[in-house]
DNA sequence: TGAGATAATGACTATAAAGTCATTATCGTC
DNA sequence: GACGATAATGACTTTATAGTCATTATCTCA
């Protein structure tokens, strides 16, 4: 009937065997569905497909959706804050010049596509899921906080901060990145915010705050 | 056998017929449940044991779990914030007074119980509800931004600010309080963050920032 | 006080998606 | 270039829960 041969039914994809490959490239298909839709509303047949497979296929590499979840949790957080308590530690200008290096890096760090999708996930199921809470609160905020403290008891000992509520609780000085990944998770369709801009302001805020002696 | 006259089955609570307090009820029950599990994860069968009632008879209130989902969201947001706009006109104190007062508002109306659940219901969900989204944009965003626009230019026509960065993106300002907020929907069981005392280093940075001349 | 109106019930259906597994295709090796 | 090991498949089972509806109990008011 016709001219042309055509492929009369279902085109079946080849198979390929790519036994190292496949976890993360579940993982990272996993990643970005979970950070749209939620643990919940996510279908696992949707991450076969965004990953190039069929569902059967996750569970040769994860025994459960949970575990799956999890596995994507764990991946790529570490590594991305790691520079940062080296910086502090050879650093040797004024205690603001410090600060504003350090904001600097975590808007540069936060705002990676990746580091993005996963700060999603916390934010949003964070709640849910203790262990998840119990692991970042582990990599980041102690860590975090570690380097605050010894910023800010590094200016106080060089006598460019005086004690106050303040300097007893520091993580306030990080509030404005905080709230502007929130922000960009919430509202992102709507009026997205501006890195840069937000950062210079953030910047200009803590400046008039710290900044009085260079 | 005996002595004692005991209920012997099952014991068949007493219908009431409350057609009024009904809505308000599973509302309630649905925020809670809602914050606790997300949209997904919640089973309206958890909803109505809350609100005392059987599955069914939601139905009878709410066309469809999604309805009774936006109906929750639209309770009481609008009436917390209602007062803020009153203070920020008949004020004649300095700026900084201004926004400390403001700030201070902030945390009283957002750790309110009722408010903390819509809080974490928009954070974990507001992604995936564009019209959820778009309703507190108009309702908080929008009504929040013009509040500190009108503070900041307020200042700046006093003399009490300069342009510059920050009041061009006045947001930055109450980075910290959302932060908290953040802060305490993921880690509210490990480490929370005690409102009063973040408070008061909120405001020692926006005194040392702005508080200059007094 | 009893009859009509309807709020509430709970047993039911439909559906979607997690998880399983026998079968099939691929690939390295001999 | 056939063979064995196993990665990948897709059809299947199971389970969970959203949504329906005929029945039942409660309330109101004549």
């Amino acid at each position: 009937m016709s001219m042309v041969e055509t492929t009369p039914e279902k085109t079946a994809k080849p198979r390929r065997r790519r036994k190292e490959a496949r976890p993360q490239e579940i993982i990272a298909a996993g990643l970005a569905e979970f950070a749209e839709r939620g643990f919940a509303a996510t279908r696992l047949e949707d991450v076969a497909a965004r990953a190039g497979i069929v569902k059967g296929t996750i569970y040769r590499y994860f025994d459960s959706k949970e575990t799956l979840f999890e596995a994507a949790l764990s991946s790529g957080i570490g590594p991305a804050f790691e520079a940062l308590p080296e910086i502090v530690a050879d650093y040797d200008g004024s205690t603001f010049d410090l600060i504003r290096l350090l904001i600097s890096r975590l808007y540069e760090t936060l705002f990676i596509p990746e580091v993005e999708l996963l700060a999603r996930i916390i934010i949003s199921e964070g709640h849910r899921f203790p262990a998840v809470a119990e692991l970042y609160y582990r990599l980041l905020v102690g860590k975090g906080r570690d380097i605050l403290r010894r910023i800010i008891e590094r200016g106080l000992a060089r006598g460019e901060l005086l004690p106050s509520p303040l300097s007893a609780t520091p993580e306030v000085l990080i509030g404005p990145v905080v709230m502007a990944i929130v922000w960009n998770t919430i509202f992102d369709r709507l009026d997205p915010i501006e890195p840069r801009r937000f950062l210079e302001a953030h910047l200009d805020l803590l400046e008039k705050a710290l900044g009085r002696n260079g």
